[in-house]
DNA sequence: TTGAAAGCGCTAACAT
DNA sequence: ATGTTAGCGCTTTCAA
């Protein structure tokens, strides 16, 4: 029992070669009916379970697809735990407190992943998930890598070095950020015309002139939802009077920026957040100054994460077909395994606008 | 680029032999720093990627554990789908509204996983995460089981035939459920003194007395959650009055019982559930029937699941160390490796109350 | 329809 | 300190 049995002992056991218990796990068509009951008896008795390496290595193939995710929340700074002490304990104040900020709800990450994962079970695919701190972060990729036969990432949670080299030997998808590497395979959505109707939206719907774009760091997700925004403002014939405070680094908060507007009592109309947890923050830090959404300003977000219909006012934003982008993520990759030498593929799938509360809106 | 270098072609770019590469991966300081640095920059301008296929064979260790649990979201009944046709389009209005439902927030499992993904990543192992509908669940199941060291399975998430063959190969630990298998490592919490004490709650703290313990399928679980709740209650001098009530299988659903209750107007002081997402469904039936809680009627839960935090009232409940049970699961798993022979163990963990809303308290 | 045999890429003795 | 070599368990021609 040590060992386990292989494909030897099925053989033997069955009175049969090595090939032909082979051929009865992957082309039961080939055997003769009684040497397949044979070969599937003695397999069970022995609890014969096929080595995924051993068949691995034979074919060149793992069968395995890879999928790597930053965790959102080890912050960069201090690491996956407070203290290095016992590794059962995470330093439980604070990290518990960072759960229950941040852990509150499956997030985009997540519901992306879902997805991934539905369609590699339905497509016979094992599923090799990675993430973690940036410190492990190499180490668990490649290790992942030779793992599997294609790998899908979340953009920024792999230094782009270590995803070149490793892009060179297996097919590399990744999600949105379609600017960033051209020659990788990419889904996105269509972040333009989801902010333009979103921002169409707060001008028709509510009469809102004075828009203000925020949030985010500088991508080119966040540059195409700031083009909608903009589109829609010189479509409506309205100026961007609040040009200068749109994508803010990480050098500037968005609840310093939202702090400081309601400090100098200048609040826009509408603030159009780049990301739902962006507007959540926003929110916050509006209730925080004791600004009425939506009735002294309306906010937006965008993405359509679980939260955003549970706070209140729930959150009126931009939809990504989450699930699907994960799915789409899987059908690149095992589509480029076929296809090696096709041009790299971006796919771009479509947004939904929902209305809720926070734009004034009273959903049914 | 077709196949991807391998050691022997870093060997040769090298000038040494293929043990030389192998050695300056695996066991660096075996190596002559000169002739480490040679392979080292022979392996990067090839772009090289261990094979793990190769590496496991040759090792009989894969370096990976595996995780199956359950999808809550896949109704056995329908399947993964409405409709079987276009693979991308689930059918929507059904699936949406679903999860809308239910992908509210991380449910205990989400949580679970987390931890054992978060442990394994530090222990330097790779993970792989298997689930699905009851389907594919086998064939997922014992695909899985042919690439890992050892599987980490929530109950019933697979036939137990499947899992004692599996068993017989590899290492399993099991999660909760601690009846069910006795042969598998387990890791557990202490059900018991958890229910008790929150049930003590009840009685001392808000003076109720007449008590219903309610919900779930009966499990070990379950049926240690109920002993505590019959051990409070005796502790205290009161009787089971509802005694008939308790955990109801699935002919007779929970929100059924509460509405039935309703009816009869004959509502206890306070409903003990055996989970949180009982209790969630409890407070929803009492919703629904116009019962205000807690003031017309108490309820409690158990897991400690994030969205009892953000409804109104939020949930009394107890509180599981669900990232720490994963962990603990890739401990048992990993230490069950290297000692095969061990008798199986069964860790506790222990519980923690949390008091809120629900139960008639004040919080914060 | 089945068997024989040559690898797949890597590790780990064992030699040198 | 490095090289030689024999597998690890399976797939897959090619023969029989």
């Amino acid at each position: 029992m040590a060992k386990g049995p292989t494909v030897y002992h099925v053989a033997e056991r069955a009175g049969v070669s090595i090939a032909t218990v082979s051929f009865t796990f992957r082309q039961p068509d080939k055997v003769k009916a009684s040497t397949r009951e044979l070969v599937l008896a003695a397999a069970e008795e022995l609890g014969y379970v096929p080595s995924a390496s051993a068949r691995g290595l034979a074919r060149g193939r793992t069968g395995a697809l890879g999928l790597f995710a930053y965790d959102y929340l080890l912050d960069p700074a201090d690491g996956i735990r407070g203290d290095g002490q016992d590794p059962h304990e995470p330093a439980a104040a604070d990290l518990e407190r960072r759960n229950e900020d941040l852990r509150l709800f499956p997030l985009y990450v997540d519901e992306v992943q879902r997805g991934v994962e539905l369609e590699c079970w339905r497509r016979g695919q094992a599923l090799l998930v990675g993430g973690g701190n940036p410190e492990n972060n190499e180490a668990v990729l490649s290790d992942i890598a030779g793992r599997v036969d294609g790998l899908a990432v979340f953009p920024r949670s792999v230094p782009s070095e270590a995803l070149a080299r490793i892009a060179r030997r297996i097919p590399v998808v990744e999600i949105s950020e379609s600017v960033h590497n051209r020659e990788l395979d990419h889904v996105t959505v269509d972040n333009v015309s989801g902010v333009r109707a979103i921002t169409e939206h707060l001008i028709a719907a509510h009469g809102l002139s004075e828009l203000m774009f925020l949030g985010g760091m500088p991508s080119s997700d966040n540059d195409e939802r700031l083009a909608g925004f903009l589109g829609a403002l010189s479509d409506a014939g309205l100026p961007n009077t609040r040009e200068p405070k749109y994508p803010c680094g990480s050098e500037q908060s968005v609840t310093e920026v939202v702090r400081a507007i309601c400090e100098q009592g200048s609040l826009p109309d509408a603030f159009v957040c780049a990301t739902d947890q962006d507007a959540l923050v926003v929110m916050d830090a509006l209730a925080a100054a004791g600004v009425n959404v939506p009735r002294d300003v309306a906010v937006t977000g965008f993405d359509g994460i679980a939260a955003g219909r549970v706070i209140r006012p729930s959150l009126t934003t931009v939809r990504q077909p989450m699930e699907q982008m994960g799915r789409t993520m899987v059908d690149l990759l095992l589509d480029r395994l076929d296809h090696p030498d096709k041009p790299p593929a971006a796919i771009r799938l479509p947004v939904r606008v929902i209305l809720r509360e926070s734009c004034g809106c009273q959903p049914g």
